[in-house]
DNA sequence: AAATTTGCATAACACCGTTAAGATTCCTGA
DNA sequence: TCAGGAATCTTAACGGTGTTATGCAAATTT
């Protein structure tokens, strides 16, 4: 049956011109901000009009929480490989942070989609986002703390130390700090984790 | 004269104009989100058409900044007054941080324009807007720490800790997990003050 | 070959920030 | 007192935005 095959390649080309929608709205924000980042201009550089965006996308707002969700999903992998590269579970812990702050600003369109940063609002259900990259840091957590310490709390703590520290640069304060608030976190984490043992 | 008196009144007219865009734009803000705050909107409110709005301010953005100052203004002088609550070092740092948490919930739409949350997006020159709040908690951290410790990369441990906790529940992460955010920050606040004996 | 579905574009709506031009009121000075 | 001008505000417009109804042409099915 070649009609299965033209059904298949037709649904190769609508994925390629999703990815391709995806892709131009991660470069528009990353030019020139997301404030910037409009339907028209992304249907602009997918060579299409603007209407076709929405036949992959429901609005906007749905583009945008795909991204975050390409976010979630990518982070979380990266702490999961910066996890294995050492035993010492502090020595793990501050490796995550460093992960996550390298990370951040590797990616900072999808990192300020995932958190409503500079200009991006989307109200989704994101319970469920936050939580999936939190595994990898519990784990090492849990070597940290004799019995069960709340492991939620100190989760947060070091979630929060991590997008803090990451927060105060992004938002534009300290703009001329960036080392020494890399600095103040790596060295943070460290006593943060020295402060459970 | 009375021709200093008219011009004495007119004088505190364009200052009440002036205070209630400011007002108005944060009703806007609080009631609907900054996302659906417009020019036109605020217009409304005061009982103008909107050019008048850029009699006061150059722009939108403009009137962002100066929200984003009063913001650092009131937050500082709420950090001032907490330090003076105790004596203990450990308990002003955390009594800092809890009235730092409670005055960022109190005026929420106020925080946000501070820091590019939840849909604003204003880019100015913020370097000292940050450092004005510092004073006080530098202070009681100097009291914390023997000799002369990194202040700096403290101070940035404390902040990141504050702010990272409250922009979890802000950008709607952990939802339902606000009072257990708010007691996180608060233990891992003395603890971090602990470590620093 | 006719009918229908698919795949896209054109065009419109209401809203946005911003500004140029006009109208009206008020004050000034002769 | 009354013309001239400044102060004060509005109307109207421009280009941009997200979104949707309509339309058209090609491809597919019957």
């Amino acid at each position: 049956m070649e009609q299965t095959s033209h059904k298949a390649r037709r649904q190769r080309e609508i994925e390629t011109q999703r990815e391709a929608i995806l892709e131009a709205t991660r470069q528009l924000a990353r030019q020139n901000g997301w404030p910037k980042v409009s339907i028209r201009k992304i249907a602009d550089i997918v060579q299409y009009t603007p209407p076709l965006i929405y036949e992959h996308f429901k609005n906007k707002e749905a583009l945008l929480i795909e991204l975050e969700a390409v976010g979630f999903g990518k982070l979380r992998r990266t702490l999961d490989e910066a996890r294995q590269r050492s035993g010492d579970p502090v020595l793990q812990l501050v490796a995550l942070a460093e992960a996550y702050w390298e990370w951040a600003f590797a990616h900072a369109e999808l990192y300020q989609v995932m958190f409503n940063l500079e200009g991006v609002q989307a109200t989704s259900p994101r319970e469920t986002a936050l939580r999936e990259a939190g595994p990898a840091v519990t784990e090492t957590l849990r070597q940290l703390v004799l019995f069960s310490g709340p492991l939620d709390e100190l989760f947060f703590n070091w979630w929060a130390m991590c997008h803090g520290h990451v927060c105060l640069i992004m938002s534009g304060h300290l703009q001329g700090h960036r080392s020494a608030i890399r600095q103040a976190l790596l060295s943070g984490t460290e006593r943060f984790a020295q402060g459970l043992r």
